[in-house]
DNA sequence: TAGAAGTCAAAACGGACGTTTGAATTTTTT
DNA sequence: AAAAAATTCAAACGTCCGTTTTGACTTCTA
């Protein structure tokens, strides 16, 4: 009767029998002191990456995990909450790694003297495409992917909030990695990445289709090792501001 | 209760009235020969694009189009019927121009002897980006690009049918326009143009966020004078299959 | 050991959904 | 003008949805 502990922070889990588990306690006595919530998150990043948010009910959800209906409202308090903690659990050791290979960039320009394009590239797409490396990580690559293009307002809020800070710090440094380029250069160019990245990430299958060869996006060091010379190549072109308008001019 | 006339091919209307439309008939006096439907359609498109196939519920988009719930079942037999006519009303000349561009492409080669990797792009992205300059094309770029993320299969199936000949063409032709380039080669660069191609259509407003300026993707001009060289020296590139699961050796 | 808190399970609630029905109405044809 | 076909309409059907309630069981605390 008592009201769910850790619903409304989903992130931060207080619960007194967490609290217990992390000390000594007997492995075999305690089965499922959170086997609920994990059980739940796994099926529902399964099942979201596969039909999308709202393409599953909840009641598939606990169906699969083989749980009640009202547990996924007690651990969770409602839908976008359980939504939301699938992503949790996953973007924050991924924000890390970026900020971690983000500074490192920064660091090296102190030296170097300039920022290294492909490098920055590298510590943003790069961890968002290894996520699939880890275990259950594949699903929620495209998950993730997929969500990008979600026009659900529970969806958007999930991916604003989660993404949004860690991606603006690439948006500054990207810009001074690319003095040659106006604002509007860069919108375009990072459109590109952005778009490549998500498609990739998301890896609906489309391209398979239409290659008809049994190639595979899951491979990310094979994925990093293809797009960042393209999308470098694309920022390291001058920049294509002003002419569009114009009828005819002798070319520059 | 007579059987819906339009509803098993609703691409190719034969009903007695739209012959009667064709010929002179005095156009106050028929007032709503096929204006259910073509409310039907606008409403649809831009419910659709804006909340996505599962966001929308029939009885929202009848309501917008201010006819009845029934009448959306009478001219489009279910929900997908609807969905798909949206589709065919735009894709028929998308499709049309592309095959154009296309084959103008082909048909400089055998003055040149090479086929222009740009021109190739050109003709596949233009037109897809273009249709958001027609009445009301602004409202269905955005839904096309959201329908190549959505999981439902509903969509899936719309997609493949529709957009996937000519894909298929186009891919068809970049590969012998791309000599220097392997299967998988390929298949990165066709990844990267897709995702470009299809995060512009769809126009999220994500990197309008993140960039914080009052930047635009609507106008299909100024994009394909950012995306076409982007992506173009993304294909330009030399190969870079096979190296990377080696450790170290020196460059090439 | 008694009680408080945390966890799960069964059942139900109200609402929204896609779809169908059958008749009324309009339009076209003869 | 009458018959036939096409279209519109109000109403309902059955199903599935997210959420809530209630109560039992377990685990921790004092």
């Amino acid at each position: 009767m008592s009201a769910p502990p850790s619903a409304r922070t989903a992130s931060a889990p207080l619960t007194p029998a967490r609290k217990a588990r992390e000390r000594d306690v007997p492995p075999q006595l305690v089965h499922d002191p959170h086997e609920t919530r994990l059980r739940l998150l796994d099926a529902a990043e399964a099942l979201f990456a596969e039909h999308g948010y709202k393409g599953v009910s909840l009641r598939t959800i606990t169906g699969k995990a083989g749980v009640n209906l009202a547990a996924a409202h007690y651990h969770f308090r409602n839908k976008e909450g359980l939504y939301r903690a699938v992503f949790e659990r996953r973007v924050g050791p991924m924000n890390t790694e970026r900020d971690t290979l983000l500074a490192a960039c920064v660091a090296a320009e102190a030296q170097t003297g300039a920022l290294d394009v492909a490098a920055v590239l590298d510590a943003f797409i790069g961890p968002s495409l290894r996520v699939g490396a880890l275990p259950g990580g594949e699903t929620f690559r495209r998950l993730s992917g997929r969500a990008a293009a979600d026009p659900s307002p529970e969806v958007r809020r999930v991916v604003y909030e989660l993404y949004d800070p860690v991606a603006m710090r690439f948006v500054e440094v990207l810009t001074r990695a690319c003095p040659h380029l106006t604002r509007e250069d860069l919108f375009w160019r990072l459109a590109c990445a952005y778009g490549a990245m998500m498609y990739v990430r998301a890896d609906s299958g489309r391209l398979q289709r239409l290659l008809g060869d049994d190639l595979s996006m899951a491979d990310s060091a094979a994925a990093m090792h293809h797009l960042i010379p393209m999308l470098t190549a694309g920022f390291a072109l001058p920049s294509l501001s002003a002419p569009p308008a114009e009828k005819k001019k002798k070319a520059k």
